[in-house]
DNA sequence: CTGAAAGCGCTTACAG
DNA sequence: CTGAAAGCGCTTACAG
């Protein structure tokens, strides 16, 4: 009964049970030829005695650890912490399915030593990148070791496995709904280039307009990074330009470009019509509620995670993978 | 130079440098002895070769795995994950000082099966705890398996080593100003009392109207857990009360409070005043600024990493340890 | 100061 | 169908 003591090995139960190391360890594992009378009593034997295996001596034999790397934003100011959380959730149910394990590891721009130790130190099979760049010290770094990977969100880089959710159409098809609900002037106010997504939210803006056959007046687009900084100031320009919406491209952006209307009492959405790109729940108890696009994370990290477990174990994987959207029309661009 | 290829061992090493790999091992270590000249020799040629310690198998001789596990509330309406977040950054870094890894696990209540697998396969050196509860699971868990953690937040159960904020004497101090501010009539909104934080937080407010010899009208007081489901009705029962204040337990209250009064055209801090125990960055953006508590959560994270390297390591450690706060008044209570 | 050897707890050709 | 033995890459008494 009182299993805290010392842990109980494969040799306990061969000695316990007169048989041989080896084939304590094939009942267990189920490879190789093994009578099944003699699996039967190694199985009963280990599920009475609560043996567990050592995962680390496992790890060793068979150099793999049964841990997984997520590589998580690790600057302060991110854009939506709830979504990479949600994402994580998906991504430890899948691990758990296999006997994954989840390492974390939180990497900022330009410092990507956290995820070089673990790397090194070969405490992982796998990695999943959860934000990409569109120039990308770890892609550069996991492709050059040769170690198995993935990323949620797209990356430029040739050959690597990327999940996503297709922010081009979506944003597009906002986009349109904004034109053909007869909003011909848009303000697109976004921040950080450098994020591979941006510029795909970028492209489905324009490719509404296009398809729409209406002229994009490029004086309406605000990405500069000042934003971040004088947001305040942006907004008034946009408010000069006379014009019937804002589009934000994530909700950090959303909820500040709010706090400025509120503070100079324009009226969302009677004075200017406001939607963003991004739904996080940072907007759900505004009022009004925001238009925005849905993306369902913790299916983001499922299938992210169950990519790079197929990778590990050498099976086919897609390249490129799109996850669906959602579009949900609130009060805010009524 | 092409350090893809195979990984180099301590055995390759020694070869090269015609010593055992005991010497290397003792070099590379510093324990036991071993000439100035023999190890200055070893350290260049690692240096040189990149050579790298593979972890696990240093593990499986020690048994030690250089692995924390930290155990993140799995819940999906969780309070403010910016905070856990903050906290994680924290232990990160602190763990990465010393040459361990974060291996996370979610928990949710009545669910411990992802920390009883990560231990019971051996995979870290203990854990951290990011959420108690009065009756805890976890905590008995790992009590019963011996297992080093620590946690953050308070636990009830003794010989815990708890890491927290002076929750209770942040409480007593915010409440205490509000009621020298001349507002008398304080409603006190919360939820889940099941959280240890909670209860700390009830009795700092007590403490405030004993101290200052004001009598509390409990009917002031709304703990219920329904309050998550119908707040406006709640924010009702309230106002009707012809209250001073409204003092939320959390910024996950807090939000919903604000929007129900926005939508009632009820002026903060003109017609009512509202602060919180917490603060989020849930609640920048807001309009009035809101009147909170401020908690350093990495420097929570940093302090309880700390603390559980040292138990591992069998240094001395103190059974609790109590973190300062600031209050910060806003807007919202003017 | 240095080394041969056993050991950490598994897996897996290779023999039988 | 089963087992003895070598091996995964380190550490650490024990000798010298």
């Amino acid at each position: 009964m009182n299993n805290t003591e010392k842990n109980i090995t494969i040799a306990d139960v061969a000695d316990a049970l007169g048989v041989s190391k080896t084939t304590v360890s094939r009942a267990i594992s189920g490879k190789g030829r093994i009578g099944k009378e003699t699996r039967e009593r190694v199985l009963a034997y280990i599920d009475e005695h609560d043996y567990m295996p050592n995962v680390i001596a496992k790890g060793l034999a068979q150099s793999k650890t049964y841990n997984l790397c997520v590589v998580m934003p690790g600057d302060y100011e991110v854009v939506d912490w709830n979504f990479f959380q949600t994402c994580l959730f998906g991504i430890q149910e899948m691990a758990q399915t296999e006997g994954y394990d989840i390492l974390l590891t939180m990497s900022r721009i330009n410092d990507i030593s956290s995820l070089e130790r673990v790397i090194v130190n070969r405490k992982v099979d796998g990695v999943i990148l959860m934000r990409t760049f569109l120039e990308d010290e770890q892609v550069e770094f996991l492709t050059k070791k040769k170690i198995p990977f993935v990323t949620t969100g797209s990356s430029p880089y040739e050959g690597v496995i990327q999940i996503d959710h297709n922010h081009r159409s979506a944003c597009k098809e906002l986009t349109s709904i904004m034109l053909m609900k007869n909003m011909k002037r848009i303000a697109l106010v976004g921040e950080d280039e450098g994020y591979v997504v941006t510029q795909s939210r970028l492209r489905g803006f324009r490719d509404a307009y296009v398809q729409m056959g209406i002229p994009l007046d490029e004086k309406l687009l605000f990405l500069n990074p000042e934003n971040r900084i004088r947001i305040d100031k942006t907004v008034d320009e946009i408010l000069q330009k006379n014009v019937d919406c804002i589009l934000c491209m994530d909700d950090a952006v959303t909820g500040r470009v709010l706090k400025v209307l509120r503070e100079k009492h324009i009226n969302v959405p009677k004075d200017v019509r406001v939607a963003s790109f991004y739904d996080s729940t940072m907007l759900e108890d505004n009022v009004p509620s925001i238009t925005s696009l849905y993306f369902n994370a913790k299916e983001l990290g499922m299938v992210a995670c169950r990519t790079l477990m197929n990778l590990i174990e050498g099976k086919e994987v897609e390249q490129r993978t799109l996850l669906p959207y959602n579009v949900v029309l609130k009060e805010s661009t009524k």
